[in-house]
DNA sequence: CACCTCATGTAATCGGTTACATGATTAT
DNA sequence: ATAATCATGTAACCGATTACATGAGGTG
């Protein structure tokens, strides 16, 4: 249950319709929380009928026609209310780490490359990181609301960081291994 | 299309009755992949419909009896062939940092509790880590399945690793925050 | 016998994904 | 007029989650 309040925090941060909604899930919130446009326009009518956000009157009412969409008070409550809940972490899941643990089993086949290609992705994602701060976050500018979106923003960077470190080593611990085909025996 | 993957290491790791494969999703390959014992009971059907898996003949049919499986040779090669296959990496998914983002909006409420309690949490989970470390793999041991394994429990502690320090950043910036209801301008 | 645990399932629901539909506006 | 794009939706499916069902074996 946490796409209605990404959408709740977007509306707050600027009314918009389904589809600036949709863009601006393209990047932004989207980095850490992504959606199509077909959840966002089925999440809205669910906000909507709710009462925790209502359509911008703006007399037009037909479809193909822009409607945006403004938070109620009971859709800020209900996003305060849920931001200070307690929430368990979920638990990692990861596809890469599960190829791996298999390829412990079946031998490494084509992993290797996969393993760079995920490097490069990641190093990009990084790069692209880096250049919001320093277009967003100079030195110096610093209100609250600032420092907390700073603060998302570093978790981002220091995942890449984490992500492109641990596939450099991978990669270099695969260089060392035998040539493959090799399943290995397991305990 | 992971959950039939990480069963099939898993048979291939050690032949198991649904159960048995639910314990051992408790810990080690669900460390990084989760399942519960309704997603495997059903997974196990379908695998052994598909051909992938078949059940040891163990004369005990019935219901309320266990029920062991063995991979098949379609089902390695599935399995080898999903290793090495293509896959984009998803993007990434966080309630935490979604929380941190409407807290820059609607103020911080009772995050930083919050923040402290996940805190512990990494902390635990990051010593749990170490301790399979130090058990599992002491220096020397290094056939390449091992090394394999390794790498991977070694994306969970550095992951661990990064979300702590992390959380004590974010925690010692909360505290230099105004006491709060202070949503903060937003541009 | 009553009760608990082990073991294997079924059913309902829900969020996310993919494919498709349709009206309105703009460009050629 | 045609086509492309903008904008808003509907429908089907699928994996994961939650709640419930049922049989077998053992303990008091």
């Amino acid at each position: 249950m946490s796409l209605p309040h990404a959408i709740l925090t977007a509306l707050l941060e600027k009314p918009s319709s389904g589809l600036e909604l949709t863009r601006r899930f393209d990047k932004s919130i989207g980095y850490f929380w992504s959606a199509t446009h077909q959840q966002i326009y089925r999440e809205l009518g669910r906000l909507e009928a709710d009462g925790l956000i209502r359509a911008l009157p703006t007399e037009q009412p037909a479809r193909g026609q822009k409607k945006s969409y403004e938070v109620l008070p009971a859709g800020r409550a209900e996003l305060v209310r849920w931001t200070a809940a307690s929430q368990e972490p979920k638990p990692l899941r990861d596809v890469l780490l599960l190829r791996l643990r298999a390829a412990a089993v079946v031998g490494t086949g084509g992993l290797g490359p996969e393993l760079a290609r995920h490097l490069e992705l990641h190093e990009r994602q990084l790069a692209e990181y880096r250049e919001i701060e320093e277009r967003d976050f100079p030195p110096g500018k610093d209100s609250s609301a600032d420092r907390l979106r700073h603060l998302v923003l570093r978790a981002g960077i220091d995942l890449e960081t984490f992500w492109t470190q641990w596939l450099q080593h991978a990669l270099s611990e695969f260089a060392r291994l035998p040539p493959d085909n090799s399943p290995a025996e397991h305990n």
